[in-house]
DNA sequence: CTCTTGATCTTCT
DNA sequence: GAAGATCAAGAGC
């Protein structure tokens, strides 16, 4: 059984329709969700949001082997190689074909810290899942889980049950569309993997 | 704290 | 053949 710390509990849990509809709308709501990945993992305080329009997404230049899923309904994991070392989780939002999606960039580590740490070969807890790259080397997801579906095992998204308070800021680590304030945060959280300019 | 650099490989041109 | 939705370590302040 997992180890579990927070003393906020979970609520119900998102199904694949949570995440038919605008990226923008699916992105404010998952600040503050739980998702674990075969029971580890934390609260959502990071993401950045991606649409086929704007020329950072992955999609943006049309259906290829290693964006199909985004191309496919909504509701599903997309992993891709970042850098040639790390893995990268993204929740693909919208219709079939809009080929947008959510890029997970980091948790609050609540499920499975010792097993996190053991992974990562790190102590902080603050440094577990402070990066996209981090989150995916914690929880164990690599290029075998692309394809999955968000509302089936091993994937629990828990819904959170009060409102936060989110900052916003430009996405970090691209060159194109640079100036879209499409970086979500949860305010004052530690466990972010760069501070938002306007106070997190 | 910030800045720089190396690691490593898939993808698409 | 070049670029890339990253990370960790090291240098300098």
């Amino acid at each position: 059984m997992p180890e579990i710390r927070n003393s906020v509990a979970p609520g119900r849990l998102l199904k694949r329709k949570f995440f038919a509809r605008s990226v923008h709308d699916v992105a404010s709501d998952l600040i503050g969700a739980t998702l674990l990945f075969n029971g580890v993992g934390g609260i959502i305080v990071e993401i950045e949001a991606y649409h086929h329009t704007e020329p950072a997404a992955h999609s943006y230049n049309g259906p290829t082997p290693r964006n199909q899923v985004m191309f496919g309904p909504p509701g599903y994991l997309y992993v891709y190689r970042s850098y040639g070392i790390h893995w990268c989780m993204n929740f693909v939002c919208e219709a079939e074909g809009s080929a947008s999606a959510i890029l997970i960039r980091a948790l609050e580590p609540t499920h499975g810290i010792a097993l996190m740490r053991r992974r990562r070969m790190l102590h902080d807890e603050r440094s577990l899942c402070s990066g996209p790259g981090k989150i995916c080397a914690a929880l164990g997801v690599t290029r075998d889980h692309n394809g999955l579906a968000l509302d089936h095992a091993p994937i629990e998204i828990h819904a959170r049950r009060e409102v936060p308070q989110i900052v916003r800021d430009v996405r970090i680590g691209i060159t194109k569309a640079a100036d879209l304030p499409w970086r979500l945060g949860l305010k004052g959280s530690k466990f972010i993997s760069k501070p938002f300019r306007n106070g997190a």
